[in-house]
DNA sequence: CACCTTTCTCTTCATGTTGACGATTAATCA
DNA sequence: TGATTAATCGTCAACATGAAGAGAAAGGTG
């Protein structure tokens, strides 16, 4: 057994009055980054150039430092990665834990993965970090190869995206800062994969108070009855729930 | 500064073809366990003995197995520090990764902590490891200073407990293997803190199907008319869900 | 310009769910 | 024999839902 193996059963930490040993984990934040364009539900990805997984999609991510909260490696992750800017109109939550001891064969690896929700976004900029990263649809992402586990992360992050939509008021946060009634009913279409009636949409989004704010303007768009246009409300829960 | 804390810092492997860098964390599983005993929301806590927070009220948990999955280690320390024998007539399931970097003052730590919902159990044996265990009244434990962030992650197992309650079968975990409607309503009385209408929860009760399934039996306890006995049924989600 | 299409918005109606609460049933207790 | 307790059944008004008719306000076309 070499030195660096020992390293890797055990570590030892002396702090003045303690001795601790525990073993040594790498721990990463991944993320699930949905956003929509052109009315299909998109996710950001990377691709892998090195092994293991060279070559296939992954989840964004990578490690956390060691005086680093687990949210502000999320959040410097998806700066580095996207160029997003962060804090933005954007929504970021904890979505659970991965560390199967056989996630990544390099090393006993435990990754905090994240969801995010965001409006739709400029292309990665080519020529900085995030030169690999690329929107895919969601069911395009699931049908290829993903690395490591990330394609449970990411059944687990839709999953989750589809039911806080159903009580909360996150799907404005797919919208623009100014959105139609129409274009929140699309957000819930793309994302339940349904079709929702306009007219029950409408009347329940309208009964549901401060949901949307109106603003007072009018879209001026093309076809049809120009809408009222509205912001998000301050309300964070729905009562009743949206049911898919 | 020592050889002890280089090892803080970074810690190498050499895995044939590659050499990865990663700085050590430390992963531990923490468990918020609920029961219910005298109609009151109890949760297990385990006494500290040593420092940091030597004395103080803790949650039950600790150091992740090096080849050991997330869910085995939660199972393995709750089997360790209670004596419950698992599987059984238990919920377990992941609830956060509580990670701040100054959350335990000895070492970088991330802990895992897990929710598990379970029928009355007995106290926990003396003279084993689970010496120090012992049921407390949530609100009690609440006020109590308990150690490291442990306040910050009951109350989160709390919320999730209470919301799945809504729109889940979980209640009948927290009853023996044949209870009443009476006693189920008195589980979600108990989480929520709330008094619920006898009457409309029986109505309710009865109309979701599988939620419960009649014994066939009925209680001879004591006062008032004697009830149906029930089983859980096999449903778990709730529609339409119970509201608070 | 008249007329059609499109989309937003308001409305109706039958059905189902909820909360409040009266009434009945079946046991124990004094 | 009541009185009390708790389980169960029933009623009713208010509210929410899904299906769908109809009007309003824009653009497109001949």
């Amino acid at each position: 057994m070499t030195p660096n193996r020992i390293l890797v059963k055990l570590t030892i930490v002396t702090l003045g009055w303690a001795v601790m040993e525990f073993p040594p984990f790498a721990v990463t934040v991944d993320l699930v980054v949905f956003t929509i364009r052109d009315d299909q539900l998109c996710v950001l990805t990377v691709r892998r150039g090195v092994a293991p997984h060279k070559g296939r999609l992954a989840l964004p991510g990578g490690f956390v430092q060691i005086d680093e909260d687990l949210e502000a490696a999320a959040i410097r992750e998806l700066q580095e990665e996207t160029g997003i800017e962060v804090p933005g109109r954007l929504h970021l939550e904890q979505l659970g834990t991965y560390g199967s001891p056989k996630r990544d064969p390099r090393m006993r690896t435990v990754s905090v993965a994240h969801l995010a929700l965001a409006a739709d976004l400029p292309d990665p900029e080519a020529g900085t970090d995030a030169a690999t990263a690329q929107w895919v649809p969601v069911d395009q992402a699931l049908s290829s190869q993903l690395a490591f586990d990330h394609a449970t992360i990411l059944i687990d992050g839709l999953e989750r995206a589809r039911a806080k939509l159903e009580y909360t008021t996150l799907a404005t946060t797919f919208c623009p800062t100014q959105f139609t009634i129409a274009d929140l009913r699309r957000v819930y279409e793309v994302v339940w994969g349904t079709t929702i009636d306009p007219r029950n949409f409408h009347r329940k989004i309208q009964a549901t108070a401060r949901f949307v704010e109106p603003t007072g303007e009018l879209t001026s768009t093309g076809r049809g009855r120009p809408a009222q246009l509205f912001r998000p409300g301050d309300a964070t829960a729905l009562h009743p729930p949206l049911v898919r």
